[in-house]
DNA sequence: CACTACAAGAATCAGTCCAT
DNA sequence: ATGGACTGATTCTTGTAGTG
């Protein structure tokens, strides 16, 4: 991970009317432009992809599975804004630091009830930042589990586990507990576009959930 | 242009844990 | 004992860069 030092700033203008909230903002915004800036217009066109393996087809619709991969969403250059419901929502929380994560399209895995899980792979996270380091390194440990607040589209606060998997050779982060009860409550379905925004309350980790 | 190779990550499933 | 929730390894599909 590329850290953001004081050269990342030099042209940025500071407004003094700015609460700290808006510095926050500004900071996100920056490391995105890094971010952006360090892909390559080639790799933005398909940073992520290697390329194509040879394995025998066996359609996996035969047995009963849906069709996967469907097209990854290209993360915008800016972080979007939270809408004004859920800012007010968030500062009633008492809550700053706003990072946006991860804007994604729910699969079959992310609402099927028996997986009950949200699944956030770690190449599609728009920043790290949101995590302290203690935390990122509590969470590398086996086992270790970070207990958040999720904001639910409702607006309804709900506590979840948050942890790291290592599926195969890709790190993933994952929403666990009560999963299946915010999919339900908010009527996410597979093809539904959700927006993942971190925050602290009272040092809490905390997120939002909004749906497109 | 056609083909190959690879990485990413979605989907599955067996095993484990825990509450009832 | 049973069933639901959780875990995480494995399987396998897909997009695209690389090569001829």
């Amino acid at each position: 991970m590329d850290f953001l030092c004081s050269d990342d700033f030099k042209n940025t203008k500071v407004d003094p009317q700015w609460t700290g909230f808006d510095y926050l903002l500004k900071a996100v915004e920056v490391d995105q432009e890094k971010a952006a800036k360090k892909r390559s217009p080639i790799d933005n066109a398909g940073e992520s992809m290697g390329k194509k393996r040879e394995r025998p087809r066996r359609s996996r619709e035969e047995h009963g599975r849906k069709k996967r991969r469907a097209t990854v969403l290209v993360p915008p250059c800016s972080p979007p804004l939270l809408p004004q419901s859920f800012m007010q929502r968030v500062e009633e929380m008492g809550g700053g630091n706003l990072v946006f994560v991860i804007e994604k399209k729910l699969f079959f895995s992310d609402v099927n009830p028996q997986a009950s899980r949200l699944s956030i792979p770690f190449s599609q996270v728009q920043s790290h930042v949101f995590l302290t380091e203690s935390e990122a390194q509590h969470l590398e440990g086996k086992n270790n589990t970070i207990t958040a607040l999720l904001l639910e589209p409702s607006m309804v606060k709900t506590e979840v586990n948050f942890r790291k998997w290592m599926m195969g050779k890709s790190p993933m982060y994952v929403i666990k507990t009560a999963w299946n009860s915010i999919v339900k409550n908010n009527g996410l379905k597979d093809t539904t576009v959700v927006r993942l925004w971190s925050f602290r309350a009272d040092s809490t980790l905390c997120f939002a959930l909004q749906r497109l």
